[in-house]
DNA sequence: TTACATATGTAATATTATAACATTACAAAT
DNA sequence: ATTTGTAATGTTATAATATTACATATGTAA
């Protein structure tokens, strides 16, 4: 099993990321929040990025390997915390009506939940993406 | 029950709407795919239509009224066929992988699916917006 | 070493969306 | 009927997001 195991983790792992793709990935992995590409260049201009372009290459191919995820109702990129992403690139998120906080949620059953859900009614779905809406602690609290 | 009813449909119908959004609804409602902003506003400068803006507002107030959707992932807006946004504005799409093409999936079981699912995992949704990626009927087959 | 795919750098430009501000339309209250 | 308040309008300018095009470099496999 061990060896079928490395085999695999080579083909899914990245195959060594490039000098821009881990600069953003380092950003993003150490960003409490979701960040947006001009954002991103702004902060990596002293890590040589200068044009959006090396910054929305370097986002496509994380986001391709699943490394990151991109809130579309947003226009923002956040760190993928989900070990499930490497597998399948379903996604759910809780985003806060008020702050606009968002968080991914990693909850196996909830993935499985909604896959079947969609099975059930004859969708034949490949992957998809499940944006709440809701109202975070610190803003219910306030 | 009739009568609570009837004051319901007038509080969430729309208090008539205006001349731009009447046109863009229009357009939208007679159009077999999503539109995006600036094609609405070529479509409909022979009504008068000048400015990016005049779209956007009309297209907001249509959103807000649930006449309208936004697919986030196009940046395009789709006319809602789902008697269920009259009161919710949950949405549930499936977005073909090569063509692009996108349905609104009117299903109420699948709608109450994906809230009790929500439900279940101590989510406190609001509202939710799911997009599936599959592929459609007429890629599949050529 | 050649060949190939992938990534890079850079400039220009396309596309999507909002800010700011002055004005108008309309309904409700007086 | 006038005042008042809210929402919608019109218009210009500009911000924010994303891609095209093209020349060059880098890494990997044959």
């Amino acid at each position: 099993m061990s060896t079928s195991e490395t085999s695999l983790s080579k083909k899914i792992q990245s195959p060594t990321l490039t000098k821009n793709q881990k600069i953003v990935l380092d950003l993003l992995e150490n960003s409490a929040e979701p960040l947006k590409a001009y954002s991103i260049l702004a902060s990596l201009q002293k890590e040589g990025l200068k044009s959006p372009l090396q910054v929305y290459r370097a986002l496509d191919k994380l986001v391709e390997l699943g490394k990151i995820h991109k809130i579309e109702s947003k226009n923002s990129f956040i760190i993928c915390n989900n070990s499930n992403c490497v597998n399948s690139s379903n996604t759910v998120f809780a985003i806060c009506e008020k702050c606009e906080n968002v968080r991914e949620i990693k909850n196996t059953q909830l993935f499985e939940g909604v896959s079947q859900l969609a099975k059930k009614h004859r969708l034949n779905v490949n992957r998809y993406n499940l944006e709440f809406y809701e109202l975070c602690k610190n803003c219910k609290t306030n």
